[in-house]
DNA sequence: ATCGAAATCGCAATCGTTTGCGGTAAACAT
DNA sequence: ATGTTTACCGCAAACGATTGCGATTTCGAT
């Protein structure tokens, strides 16, 4: 039941030696004899020694390891997103402390608090749709804990962001529909207080109005999931006001979409056109294949994470919050005339 | 720049009084006076006291957090996996942190020890494709920290196992396969030193000898991967020997089949039944819609973390190593005949 | 007036590691 | 013989919190 996991101390007493003189050994100090340094060396070596991180985290007040809160890990662009995180925070020798919103506000705060408490030195955050106040993060701002918001940020919270150019994607891809002859347009849309929902309906209604289409309300519609899609969808087609183009978005909306149409035997895209958002790897697998917008959530995740390295090494004195803007793909497949 | 985090003892030199009065009075000590309470308590909300975990870690000898290696977060299943341990762990008060493998053996391993080195109390693993050895796991367990092996587990450790019943879900499956007329088959296959290699492959043999057919090792082709299947499924019919039935080791690797299929214009499920394993979200938006396993991913991920807190709990001292297998449901859907 | 028992609280060690500073011994110079 | 340098190493404090034990005060009891 006692572990028996070797500490320098044990080093120490098995070579008749001090703890700091293997310490300074271990990392090959100038102070220490080429003898001393080669027995403790061996004795780490043969009794599997391991620094305790612990230990070196309360030392230095630094832990080397990073918090990131993202809604959900099933969404493919979020997995994504956390690759390309990984990849340098581990480069870089950060660990990285992955929690999961489920879109709750109060599981994203109690996350925050917990990875408060193990002392992250920075927090990658997408913030959850249902998060309107932001004390938390600013919690950890206020404790000179560099927060980065990546993909789902808010105006309301000062801090680096990185996102997706939203609006120009947006804006780009419906474009796309009008000028392939999709003209009575539908989008289905995500709560306005988050940024991609209000960019996305903003680089739609931009597109309308570019192509001197007329826009009114109804044709932004709060649906952004799989169900939720299905059901708008239906209820277009009940009340016989059916689109001919539709604009999810999100790819899993835009697929909840597509299988309302099927069901009525409408034909995609002769009789309606779909684009969705965020090339996840279901948009190629469906029939037909979805016309989309790569997200490249690892572009993002790499990107996120290295802004964040770098506020922990420079600080966050002269605060300049950035927005950076991950380039997006349009990629035309098959759901579009 | 300087970090101005409040400790126990900020508080105690506020108040006039020592550290270990502060520390008793959090923790509603019966030796401490109410008025002395209330004023620490007051003081530690004011000031946004929040106790240092690390420092916890460091005096209890305990991290109360778990350490998690997957090969990937992009797989549907393993993020499923993922929120069943968290939801776990998020109750019993533990955090928890996720590493990838990326399938990779060198990262499994430093993965390991760099969660060794923030002492997690507790490791969860799915073993990386290439992973053979298992000394870094073992390292673990001579150390007293228990190790828990979920999906990807190996007969050449010996540690608690969660993984679903491979065999008899396999049997199952192709059995369905051959009940409903698909007699010519190919298993595309997981390498075989992982159990769910090698199990999937015995069902589907066995399944075979349990319907009087013939069986030939040409009729098992190393395929896992999406693109792997479609190199393999295209030079069986390039060899003309084209079966009419497929059992890929998991979805993936199936629709990476039936995109071959397809392409030479090869009918689901006339020409060709197809069944996958592991039931993703893929599954349901194929067309036709694949038949499959499904192998329920957080109900293992519960699991496996209930039997690990349970080992940190109770000691790893009369250890005795158990096999739980996961329950797992045949769904029928539109690929086979 | 003296004692004992509560009631409160502080001292100091501890967890594993780092690090400034001081100490010792040998070797060299004067 | 004395002073100075060099090489090597240990002491002790520190990071933040906990906890056994002892110390102090107060108060009622005798």
């Amino acid at each position: 039941m006692r572990s028996n996991q070797v500490t320098i101390k044990d080093i120490a007493r098995e070579l008749g030696i001090s703890a700091s003189t293997v310490s300074r050994a271990l990392k090959d100090h100038p102070d220490i004899s080429v003898e001393t340094k080669k027995a403790v060396n061996e004795l780490a070596k043969n009794l599997n020694y391991q620094p305790n991180a612990i230990a070196l985290s309360l030392k230095h007040s630094k832990s080397f390891s990073i918090g990131v809160i993202i809604p959900e890990t099933v969404h493919y662009f979020f997995s994504t997103v956390i690759s390309g995180i990984e990849d340098i925070a581990y480069e870089a020798g950060y660990n990285v402390i992955i929690c999961q919103s489920n879109e709750l506000y109060s599981r994203e705060k109690s996350n925050a608090h917990m990875l408060y408490s193990n002392r992250v030195d920075g927090l990658l955050v997408s913030l959850a749709k249902e998060t309107t106040d932001f004390g938390h993060l600013r919690f950890f701002q206020d404790n000179n804990i560099p927060v980065v918001c990546f993909d789902r940020a808010s105006e309301e919270i000062l801090c680096d962001q990185v996102i997706i150019d939203d609006y120009t994607a947006a804006h780009r891809i419906v474009s796309y529909l009008i000028e392939r002859g999709h003209q009575k347009l539908v989008h289905l849309a995500a709560p306005q207080h988050l940024s991609i929902g209000y960019y996305r309906q903003k680089g739609f209604r931009d597109a309308l109005e570019k192509h001197g289409l007329p826009f009114d309300e109804s044709q932004v519609i709060m649906a952004d999931q799989f169900e939720k899609a299905i059901d708008a969808v239906e209820k277009l087609i009940q009340s016989g006001n059916i689109p001919d183009g539709i604009f999810a978005v999100n790819d899993l909306t835009a697929l909840g979409a597509m299988k309302a149409l099927k069901k009525h035997k409408l034909s995609i895209p002769n009789d309606v056109g779909v684009v969705g958002f965020g090339d996840g790897q279901n948009a190629q697998l469906t029939d037909p294949s979805l016309t989309t917008i790569d997200q490249n959530g690892y572009a993002m995740g790499k990107r996120a994470a290295e802004i964040l390295l770098d506020r922990i090494k420079n600080g966050t004195a002269n605060f300049d919050p950035q927005k950076y803007l991950i380039d997006t793909r349009l990629i035309v497949r098959e759901s579009v005339r």
